[in-house]
DNA sequence: GCGAGTGTGTAGTGTTTAGGAAACATGACG
DNA sequence: CGTCATGTTTCCTAAACACTACACACTCGC
């Protein structure tokens, strides 16, 4: 999974470029972790950060948090939370979508966002 | 989770009851674990099993893999693997979908089988 | 009463996860 | 030149995960 290490790295570096706040130490800082850790992180010399470590980066650099849990091979506990309560649904729900256009599974976003039921 | 154990083991005894071939040594036997082990499992000493193990257990009770999964706190890692692949779509649709009725799910459910895309 | 089969308890094992600590090298600037 | 600040490297580890091995105790059928 080196598309984290280098997704994490470009938008860090395009940041830092208008504002120096943005060294990968100063953001290790913030999001609490060592420098050693971030530096290894953004070369894909380890391997992604846990949950919780990869949302705080993710808010750091202004990225959605679910694009960067996916591309650390992850899925947010909290949308694993939903489908654990009704598995039978949901599993055959997002398996049915599995192949789906984005067009109709958006078309379903707002279907249900108008809740309709 | 307790749930998982004993609904493993209820699963189990309630099918033993009718064949003996499903002892606790011999389901543990099929489903390639040790027999300590499973004990454990169905008496919550320990924790759920891993993926794969949940899902020959469950088939060879007879039951939802992805229920059991459910119960074992995990989600299936091909559910995962679609959320993965558009999380923004899925998370915006799965967190819609938080509060829905079984209804409203099963309609969209219905919707997207009946491929009207 | 003994052998086969049943479930259980104790202990220990290899692997993976998720990092921390500290030293090192580089460059910029005043 | 000295001294920041930057990114990097090496080494280490505590805890969780996913089990195995094996001995033990019980009970049922013959």
């Amino acid at each position: 999974m080196t598309q984290f290490g280098t997704f994490v790295h470009t938008a860090r570096r395009s940041l830092q470029e208008a504002d120096r706040r943005y060294s990968l130490r100063q953001v290790a800082k913030r999001i609490g972790v060592e420098p050693g850790y971030l530096s290894k992180i953004e070369r894909g010399q380890v391997a992604p950060p846990s949950e919780a470590a990869t949302v705080r980066l993710a808010k750091e650099l202004d990225q959605d948090p679910d694009v960067l849990l996916a591309l650390g091979g992850k899925v947010s506990s909290d949308l694993q939370e939903v489908i654990r309560k009704r598995p039978r649904l949901f599993a055959q729900l997002i398996r049915e979508l599995r192949d789906a256009p984005d067009q109709a599974v958006l078309r379903l976003v707002r279907e249900v966002r108008d809740g309709d039921w």
